[in-house]
DNA sequence: CACCTAATAGTCAGATCTGAATAATCAGAG
DNA sequence: CTCTGATTATTCAGATCTGACTATTAGGTG
């Protein structure tokens, strides 16, 4: 389902999105992606935008407007949305919204493979990565005060308060890991004690 | 930081891991991360893999061990691990336990564009993705309850128990969002209402 | 024993992404 | 008034990824 879309890049859907409101240019895009914020959420990257505005023309959701100039500087193509990309927008957000994906986060991957380490030297480095989560907490935070405190409608910040409840999450399993790690009354502790040098077992797998 | 590294791919990681125990082919390699059950915590894409071993070989952290054939099956390239392979497994590793990364999710993406949609029909969505996550949950303890009963001792399971947490957490914030969308007591909810058709007012952004 | 399905092993074209480069203009320092 | 650095606007080569394809063999079924 996912992967039958057109355009599969998320960027792609910030430009439907910011072009259902008026046409734009490319770099326009960029800059309002930026200022919104949404280049928090969304991985933005300079030569990715062009990228895609060329595949959603290629697909029939935006269609050139008009290219010219604004001032003296240089020239610029100006898109509009279809009635095509109007559907995809909704589509694509009903998609996200309701369904959740299986996706890869690299602290899991790294999860999974921690065995190969000794457990001394993972407690260290999970204690580093809570003084950085902390660091993330705090920013988060302020970014949400200041933003409320200059009138910005909570609705526009939903995407923070959801990474912040993650975070504190991934805090708080942190902090049990480091304890189980640590504590050497837990069975697996022992067990990767006497297991390291041979980081995988030959167990059976669940199937 | 991240980007620096010769192989960015997290497969790669994976590979580097594997060899560390033993010298083996791309295809074995494969096997091994469906069997493991590392295939949920990483990407796994069966022509990436030979990408990536290929890309691992011309960084130095793999090398071509011996090239034969097993029974009358098909001829393979036996790879085993180089010095500058141990120490980039246990690099990268420090780097991804150590510090956390900023990640895109689909979901946080749609909740920062979410307001192109009108209230009730997000409510909506919401719910039906609140019985998808449901089904989630149930597939992973139900992972876990079968792999305990086997005997997989639960180093082996932290990443899912990780998933577990945040999906719980999804699940409160959601339930929470809901609640805020359909309340009609909330600050914002007839902000949304009020702006519906203009879906990005010109709010002047933090800084 | 003929047939079908699943597993084994790998390749490759085409799509996609990234990061760097280009080039012009504006705003402010000195 | 000229130099510097930031902003505007876009392009593109090279790296990477995906999904589909080939080809062989093992194992089971009727």
């Amino acid at each position: 389902m996912a992967s039958k879309r057109p355009v599969s890049n998320l960027l792609g859907l910030a430009v439907l999105c910011y072009l259902s409101e008026q046409p734009l240019h490319p770099y326009a895009l960029g800059r309002m992606l930026r200022q919104h914020g949404d280049a928090r959420s969304i991985k933005f990257n300079h030569g990715s935008l062009y990228m895609v505005v060329q595949q959603l023309a290629r697909a029939g959701f935006v269609a050139e407007h008009e290219t010219g100039r604004e001032g003296a500087r240089p020239e610029h193509t100006v898109y509009a949305l279809t009635d095509a990309g109007r559907l995809e927008l909704t589509d694509w957000l009903h998609e996200l919204l309701g369904q959740p994906r299986h996706e890869y986060p690299a602290f899991v991957a790294a999860l999974s493979l921690m065995a190969a380490l000794p457990p001394a030297e993972v407690a260290g480095l999970l204690r580093n990565r809570l003084t950085a989560l902390a660091g993330q907490r705090a920013e988060i935070t302020g970014l949400i005060e200041t933003s409320a405190a200059n009138g910005v409608p909570g609705l526009f910040l939903i995407e923070e308060e959801y990474r912040l409840a993650q975070l504190d999450t991934e805090v708080a399993f942190t902090e049990r890991l480091i304890a189980s790690i640590t504590d050497p009354g837990t069975d697996w502790a022992l067990f990767w004690a006497g297991q390291h040098g041979v980081p995988f077992p030959a167990v059976a797998p669940a199937e």
